[in-house]
DNA sequence: CATGAATGAGGTTTCATTCAT
DNA sequence: CATGAATGAAACCTCATTCAT
């Protein structure tokens, strides 16, 4: 009983193979720098196979970010809407943004990437915008359940405190990336700042 | 009376103009993106000359960072160390940072296309950490001075809060150069948390 | 009751829609052109299918001129030994032979692209001449029926004027499809100088 | 003293001569097979140096249509506003038209190809309608003459018999060139029938 | 100091073709 | 009979670089 073709043995599509190569690609050589063909060395196929599936560069470097966009929005709002305390979901939220950075895979490169592109390429904005609205959103659902349940009293609605924290998380990713030292305190001042009186141990940086 | 040869009307020097067209081309097409015959054409220079002022493609990129960060740093040490308030000067910091992501001369891309650029280039990265310290010092030598005359009490060494000052800065200016809304705000409320009991008056947005 | 495989609703077989999407194909982009993908989607049908048919695209070219040839000629000799006066026969031949061009089906650019292809390809070039005389020999016949019936008076035998009027109506079909002006009445003008004392009414243009 | 760059030992300009090479893959290879490549080999420079000239191959095949068309029309007005008797310099334009086919160089073989582009491209086709009404206005002129000076009779306008003329002229071109036989004679015939009582001796058909 | 002709390396794109299902 | 995944050859295109003028 053969395995239908454009599959491998574990079950993944050929395309799913292309489309996470073209990301780590993308994360390490920059989005102007991926090439194809290493796209195709990397997922283990043919560059004219990379072609029959996205037709041309810009084709995959669309479908690379969307599908990044995708699944990074599905996971905030699984931890959002999760199991635990909102002091525990908030925490994960964090934690997880946090990953990303120490992450040895690239994604927040990846992201930065996006970013970058995104400011030249409106049709990747509007994504761009939506992904950081899903992301605020997860706040602002976790900050909500918290003040209901009396384990957050922030300054003011969870809508501008998602705001402070999605700042803080994107300022601090961005100088952990630049290699600064001192970001990790900040966040984890900051957030007792901005949420009291939660009392938070984020993740120690990994390395 | 002529005036020396790679000098305009203007007086400035046509490797000057070079460079400052090569800054707009980072910009506007990115660090990867940079063609040597665009910055000619936006220069107003020929490719050749482009090439004998700077040699090679990676000759241009470098001076054309190591110019903008000079001149960056220069600028920061001018406001830390000039007249006025500490909290003037503090003010003053933070309304330049700012006024880079809203001018229209893409200065602010500049920047983020270094930093990326510095994550994979070490020979980049030095240059980076050290503006950045640049712009970290200057932070600190103004909250010294605001703590000595009294006008500021933050939580913290002047070290420890002008770390988190330019965290802020940072998810500031990656915020709004992303498109957000509210960031502005965040930064205002920010800095007044940490550099209590300072009130200042953040420059409004736009211009 | 089930209809044969290879045969679709309307009883033509998929060998056949094929071809016919080779010849629009064809007539669209060129000989060199013709993208076997193409064919497939204008025939409704899955590349491999192309293939399996015609095994390689010069097969598909081979077959598509090969059927385009008989078609013609069968209805040339249709006309030309059909029912009618050997005059309305005659304008039987031309005004068939300017609808073509008229067509919107591109019939036309077909066979201009048939005859650049004959230039260069020895084989095809044989195939070309047969159809060629196939031409003329329809209007020799036409022509003597009406020398011997007496209502033609040509100057000359019927194999002389049979490769004038050929002549004449490439020329006029070279340059109707060129989209100059005039064509058809020089047309009507030169069969009555050739043809006398025939009087014939050409199609008029358009439809 | 060195000659200029951009220039060979004979004074053609580098441009030029890529010019000539793509006209003559054009008429060997076809609109749609002509490649780059084969040209900078038969101009004798290299790829890149194509590029630099006119950026695409759609660019390059642009130039070679405006450049050829241009030729050819001077030339038409050349003869056509030229010494000799109207009768003469009649006989020049269709010699020259006839040349053009028995040419080694495939000059006929590019105009058609040129012709069939111009039905897929509608800005050759402009370029195209220009030139058709260069060659009737040349034609035009001789036969005005003619008709002024009584040596020619025909039955029409002289703009009338100027169309009579191209069509015929562009009919046994389009035969000739498919390797008909014969149709030399009729343009001897036919011309002798349009342009009474003038008596030409048409160029004999060179292999 | 200044120009642009000329090159070639390296990428993307297009397609016919093969072949497992 | 029918499909489309997978490949690879061959084209086009972009650009940094060299160098004669």
């Amino acid at each position: 009983m053969a395995r239908p073709r454009g599959t491998d043995a574990s079950g993944t599509t050929t395309r799913t193979r292309i489309l996470a190569a073209a990301m780590r690609q993308i994360a390490e050589r920059g989005y102007g720098g991926m090439r194809l063909a290493d796209v195709a060395v990397d997922a283990g196929v043919s560059l004219g196979l990379v072609q029959h599936y996205f037709g041309t560069r810009t084709g995959l470097l669309q479908a690379a970010f969307e599908t990044g966009t995708e699944v990074n929005l599905r996971r905030a709002r699984e931890i959002a809407h999760g199991p635990g305390t909102p002091s525990e979901r908030l925490t994960g939220l964090i934690r997880w943004g946090c990953a990303d950075i120490d992450a040895a895979d690239g994604s927040w490169e990846f992201w930065f990437e996006f970013w970058l592109a995104a400011l030249r390429e409106p049709e990747l904005s509007l994504r761009n915008r939506a992904g950081d609205q899903g992301w605020q959103g997860a706040f602002r659902t976790v900050l909500s359940d918290g003040i209901a349940d009396g384990s957050f009293a922030p300054d003011g609605t969870p809508e501008q405190v998602a705001t402070k924290l999605v700042t803080l998380l994107d300022g601090t990713m961005l100088r952990r990336m630049l290699g600064s030292q001192g970001a990790d305190d900040d966040l984890d001042w900051a957030v007792a700042q901005f949420v009291r009186p939660a009392v938070m141990s984020l993740p120690p940086r990994g390395d």
